[in-house]
DNA sequence: TTGTGAAATCCTAACGGTTAGGGCTACCTT
DNA sequence: AAGGTAGCCCTAACCGTTAGGATTTCACAA
């Protein structure tokens, strides 16, 4: 449980940033299906074993973040306001995420991901992910006495509502609209 | 266009049932990890080409019943009474797949999906086509003027309720818990 | 009946993501 | 300064999947 202090972090940080920024430059550059992981390696300089050590798989290079993204969610949830209401701060957060992934510079990544398959499948997989991180967050707020089923509902329906404006033409219409509904929904679970 | 009449696709049909059950037998006797799409073939007598000329991928020899799933979701909206609420409904509907799928007999097969992490995947991602699939049968019902998104919403919301209750401890009372949730959610959308 | 086209199947070889095994080097700790 | 170990390397392989092209089997019409 000791922090090693120092070179040997920053070396193994920098060497999984540069093979991160290697990947999805070439990704842009020739489409994701086209550059293999052979060749991202050889691109970042290492080897193709160093790659897996760094990221779990070749999708996972694309979404380098992922763990922000969780951390982000369950925060606004755990770290809100004392008098803030929970759907309040769910909204806020998840609007800033969809910006975020909507930005002017996020178009060439999205594109990506929408164009391949995998891409897709690998994000709806880490939404899951990510919505069980949620649930327990819920879950474990003392102020919101609800069942675990609400919990696990709301969780999920927040990730759809990311999922949903992440693709849709008016992403911040589309955030208000499906949080009216979620709030409703959450209401309904009232005790 | 015409319909050929027998035995070729009588064959064909017997040639991926065998497929299918050899796969699934081979998947529950030894893990679905330890069996290998060779051994499959090899077990069913066909080319490992002719598997794959069959099915989509190794996860989609679990999913076999894929199809119909979607079928009857969204028959259960687009063929209900003229009178019945919409998702009363989808309430319906999805309760008897959540029954159908936490069978006596389908115990085995969940127990291997939520061990393999490739096939819960394949699962989520199943789910996304199917939400897909009912979101644009919600869009095309002429009686419901709701938005796009409303619809995407709700179809998703209800992929969820499916997806939360297979796995939860009392399903029957998960559904109905989730579908409070989206029975609220629908009526804030209302025009 | 037989010839013809197409569908279903087969075989082989390969590709690309992923992992096991085992070794080397550079860094951290003592 | 010495030892231990984390990070990295190389090679060879496994497994799902596909391309290519040959072969069989059936449906249909001449």
């Amino acid at each position: 449980m000791i922090e090693p202090s120092g070179r040997r972090e920053r070396k193994k940080a920098a060497t999984r940033q540069k093979i991160a920024d290697t990947a999805l430059s070439l990704f842009l550059e020739r489409g994701y299906d086209a550059v293999g992981i052979r060749e991202v390696a050889a691109e970042a300089d290492v080897a193709v074993t160093t790659v897996f050590a760094h990221f779990a798989s070749k999708e996972a290079l694309v979404f380098e973040r992922d763990q922000d993204f969780e951390e982000r969610l369950t925060r606004a949830v755990t770290g809100r306001p004392a008098h803030e209401p929970l759907i309040a701060a769910l909204h806020r957060e998840v609007r800033a995420l969809v910006r975020h992934c909507t930005a002017e510079g996020s178009a060439p990544v999205r594109r990506m991901i929408e164009g391949s398959p995998a891409l897709r499948e690998y994000e709806e997989s880490m939404g899951l992910r990510h919505a069980q991180a949620l649930a327990a967050a819920l879950a474990a707020d003392p102020h919101l006495s609800r069942s675990t089923t609400a919990c696990r509902a709301t969780a999920r329906f927040a990730i759809d509502a990311y999922a949903l404006a992440c693709r849709a033409d008016d992403p911040g219409a589309t955030v208000d609209e499906v949080f009216r509904m979620i709030e409703a929904a959450w209401e309904a679970t009232a005790p």
